[in-house]
DNA sequence: ACAAAAGTCTGCAAAAACGCAACTTTCAAA
DNA sequence: TTTGAAAGTTGCGTTTTTGCAGACTTTTGT
């Protein structure tokens, strides 16, 4: 991460996926002004479930989880997000939010109030096509995530997590270990499972060599093999 | 439905919900000249999994289920949708769905092809900010579904199926019957499980006197008794 | 009206997944 | 370096879910 006590600019950021940028100059600098940017550190909560929407969010650089939780405090994360994905989405008045956002990594967030983003939205239509693009794209990913639920056995839901995980965050390229730490916990918060049963599987992953452990690290050292687990699936995210 | 000969043009149609009608006037015309309308006869394909996209479908009028299948020949029903909602998304060149779309019902659906969509949405920035948020909406909706599909039993899940059937395709007043026969293979296919816990679940359901069966109709008999028994999964849908 | 086909219901045994408990490892603060 | 808390691992009994088999019912086509 870039130094924390400088802002980035709009016209100045280096984040090619920010739909943002398909503002008309005078319109980026205008939403530039008005936008809200915080860094927040590791585990700390952009949003809660149930505060009012105020507004979206957009990732200028870092690694979200979002996750909604049931009355026992059993979590599920729904979505990973990182660089130039949106956050949240236009509230109407007094609507809250269905789900929490929570940082896996320190990370810098735009923040776009209501008002600014409709107006920026009616005169912009390119951003806005791609907003809608966007939005689009997540419907049919978490489609695929859809059937995978509903179908999978536990070992194929956790392969699928890994590759989930590995195709947000990304994988190093020499070693292809996640670029990220990511606990057993919150592993089990994206396959729908608990813990144990991603330290079982893991262990047999690693015995397969599907993947390798080494300390908090997991390396993916056979992709190919992980996707072919789940090959019937027909899985087209990856 | 009405007579299957009429087209019924953009210009005149009763659906309050469809979004083509936010364009101005003579983009409507215009759109409507470019539209092609089909009546579907219950349990007709409108696409097929694997073919190229060309454009989106609007339900003029109609109940569609929208569904995943894997090699094995197990399907997953995605996402149900009845009047003024879209099936499909612009796709780029080459681009496949990745589901296919039934009708449950005779069914009236318009078809609106990649260009002149394209062309309708940046010229109409109140239309693309609706469609934007209709997606934005649907997935909201299906991150529910995610944790509901993570977390829930079997018998919750049949109970959710039973709610989103209801609140997608309504209750007769009087009765509170679903306004759809649905078969246990399709309720099976929503809830992600197969046709023999349906049968027992709803059986069990007709003892608690929360549902009951007459013949191949569903009657919500308890509907807060249902909602109740997936309250602590805090959804918020129905 | 009849037969075939499709859909539904129920019991039962096998398989999968869960959750508790005990134990080990890791990490960070004292 | 010690120590305690948190995270991770593993075994095992219990619960849940599945999938097959067979009976029964409804629908469809001839």
């Amino acid at each position: 991460m870039t130094s924390d006590n400088i802002i980035v600019e709009c016209g100045k950021c280096k984040n090619t996926d920010c739909y943002i940028k398909l503002c008309d100059s005078h319109w980026i600098l205008l939403v530039n002004n008005k936008k809200n940017q915080i860094v927040f550190k590791k585990g700390q909560h952009i949003f809660l479930e149930g505060h009012l929407i105020f507004g979206v969010y957009f990732i200028q650089e870092g690694k979200v989880k979002v996750n909604s939780s049931n009355l026992d405090g059993k979590k599920q994360i729904v979505r990973l997000a990182t660089d130039g994905h949106i956050l949240g989405h236009l509230g109407s008045q007094g609507e809250t939010y269905p789900i929490e956002a929570v940082t896996m990594e320190d990370s810098r967030i735009c923040f776009f109030d209501n008002q600014t983003m409709h107006d920026a939205l009616m005169a912009n239509p390119q951003f806005t096509f791609n907003m809608m693009m966007f939005y689009s794209k997540e419907l049919r990913k978490i489609e695929q995530r859809t059937k995978f639920f509903a179908q999978m056995t536990v070992e194929e839901k956790i392969i699928f997590a890994l590759l989930y995980v590995a195709s947000t965050f990304g994988i190093s390229k020499k070693e292809k270990a996640l670029n990220v730490i990511i606990s057993r916990q919150d592993l089990a918060e994206i396959a729908g499972t608990n813990s144990e049963q991603i330290s079982r599987t893991l262990t047999s992953l690693n015995q397969q060599n599907l993947i390798h452990i080494r300390g908090k690290e997991i390396i993916m050292s056979d992709y190919q093999g992980l996707k072919n687990c789940i090959s019937r699936y027909k899985i087209s995210l990856f």
